[in-house]
RNA sequence: GGCCCCGUCGUCUAGCGGCCUAGGACGCUGCCCUCUCAAGGCAGUAGCGCGGGUUCGAAUCCCGUCGGGGCUACCA
């Protein structure tokens, strides 16, 4: 079999079915293939595999253009920016098929088959088999008679592909050599009795034609690599194909338990950890660990480091785990690293979303969020985590309540000598700066009335942010303004 | 059942015959820093599935075994 020369530019694809919502494992794939193409100075093909119109949705069509905009995994041909091999979405290329199966046809490389799922089930059990085995090429080698006998039932074939009579082997970009045994291919399905094509001829049809060289891939699609490879060289002998690509089978990505992260599974769901304030970087960065590693002692990486960095081969071969708490480190630290006015514009939308600004807020609103911004940004592990750290600043006094369990916890009777005596210490002060704030509770509270700083800011932290948990008190005050701290305050107090 | 893939700390991995009394990261634990929570610093925890070979020498190569997973559609 021919394979692509060693010159040939590398044309790598993602060909995802838009079924649902994008998904964490197909998103790695789709990174992966990226990242290949990127580092070889190669070509990106993003085709969209809508075969199946009754699970293909424009919805899902939509959800994974955005998706790969949002992450900044872009392609060179495909959707949107076009090429000279489209169209890129299969729905559209249905006389393309038709000529192929045509060709594919009359060199007798396909044949039709009237077998149903029943006869075949039949035929192996009568012979002892397991009906598992699938198809069993009975109708390889129908006579005439024996076709128009079968129409005549008022029954219409598909199309089968005549898989070669031997091992089909291939040497696999992360796996090295996999080879299958003559025999343990059935012959597959290629086109409906309708004219329908499937998956089986369009996917490696479209491949020859868009002259993909290099096939990355989630291992779950091996066990149908022969039967492509087969269509392949049929292809190359009917003149559509040049060559058979390279395959590379990536691991799978499991979730809980060992199994391979699933659909249905929240955990999969890409938008759900851009809802939770997930940033490209960060879920790239981690999703780029599911079975590769820049270096010994290294995780914490970009894309442009990845890109120089990444090679098929030393992709690893074990199924990798997506382990949440490690997607948020790693998240965490990529958000601490953004420059201060990167990370105001992209946390902003997470306070608009959660009502803690207006969708169009006030310059002096704007002039806070860059000044709490330094405060939070190392505290958070997704952008998320700033809403209710900062809510306490864009609430209306007369709303403001602090939490109860906070409340109660530490703004008891025995806060009252405490509260009292930060009202008394600020009030009096001459400039409200974080400096002058600092200085006069440690002043009131730790020298006046002796108390441990653990205990005597908890009541103030409380009563003016309303958690026990929340940006530097001081600087958290300065914002306030004196007018509000004194006002809740005193409200605790009350 | 058949075919295929995989097997290093709990998890992700480095390791591609001697540099390994196995390195890093997440997690977890302790300490330091400290107005809270983080961040940061330091220390600790824990692993080559098993059995045979090959070799002067094996986590690394081979075989077997056990275990896990994937596929087995006129879905993709």
């Amino acid at each position: 079999m021919s394979t692509p020369n060693a010159d040939t530019p590398v044309r790598a694809r993602f060909c995802p079915s838009p079924t649902g919502t994008p998904h964490v494992g197909l998103i790695r794939t789709a990174l992966f293939n990226w990242a290949f193409a990127r580092h070889h100075g190669g070509k990106l093909v993003f085709r969209i595999e809508d075969t199946d119109a009754a699970r293909d949705s424009e919805e899902s069509y939509d959800a994974l253009l955005d998706a790969l905009r949002w992450l900044g995994i872009d392609w060179d041909e495909g959707p949107e920016v076009g090429g000279e091999h489209g169209p890129y979405r299969q729905s559209l290329r249905h006389e393309i098929y038709q000529d192929v199966v045509r060709r594919l046809t009359d060199a007798g490389e396909l044949y039709e088959s009237f077998s149903s799922n029943e006869e075949v089930e039949a035929r192996r059990k009568a012979k002892g088999q397991d009906p598992k085995l699938g198809y069993d090429n009975a109708d390889r080698d129908l006579t005439d008679e024996q076709k128009a006998a079968f129409r005549a039932d008022g029954r219409e074939p598909v199309l089968r592909l005549r898989v070669p009579d031997r091992a089909i082997t291939f040497t696999d970009l992360v796996r090295g050599e996999i080879s299958f045994p003559a025999g343990s291919v059935p012959d597959p399905v290629l086109v409906r009795a309708n004219g329908q094509p499937l998956y089986t001829l369009v996917n490696p049809v479209d491949d020859a034609l868009m002259r993909i060289t290099h096939v990355l891939r989630g291992e779950d699609l091996l066990p149908s690599t022969p039967r492509q490879i087969a269509l392949h060289e049929a292809l190359q002998r009917v003149g559509v194909a040049e060559f058979t690509p390279h395959f590379g089978h990536l691991p799978l990505v499991r979730g809980e338990g060992n199994k391979k992260l699933s659909k249905r599974d929240p955990e999969s769901n890409l938008f759900a950890y851009r809802d939770r304030g997930f940033i490209p970087e960060g879920l790239l960065n981690y999703l780029a660990l599911l079975g590769w590693a820049i270096a010994e002692d290294r995780d914490i990486f970009s894309m442009a480091e990845m890109t120089a960095a990444f090679e098929i081969g030393r992709v690893s071969q074990n199924p990798a785990r997506f382990d949440l708490k490690k997607a948020e480190s790693i998240n965490g630290e990529h958000l601490r690293a953004l420059p201060q006015g990167e990370f105001v514009t992209r946390v902003l939308p997470y306070l608009k979303a959660a009502g803690v600004l207006p969708d169009e807020p006030s310059e002096a609103q704007l002039a806070t969020v860059d000044a709490i911004a330094p405060l939070v940004q190392e505290r958070l592990i997704v952008l998320s985590d700033a809403v209710p750290m900062v809510r306490f600043l864009y609430t209306g006094e007369d709303e403001f309540t602090p939490e109860v369990d906070a409340a109660a916890k530490n703004l008891g009777a025995d806060a009252a000598p405490v509260l009292q005596a930060s009202v008394a210490a600020l009030e009096a002060l001459p400039e409200w700066t974080t400096a002058a704030i600092e200085q006069a509770l440690k002043t009131a509270l730790i020298d006046d009335l002796g108390l441990k700083p653990r205990k005597a800011f908890a009541p103030v932290r409380v009563a003016t942010t309303g958690r026990t948990v929340s940006p530097p008190l001081y600087e958290s005050l300065e914002l306030l303004g004196r007018d509000r701290t004194l006002t809740r305050l005193r409200k605790a107090l009350a």
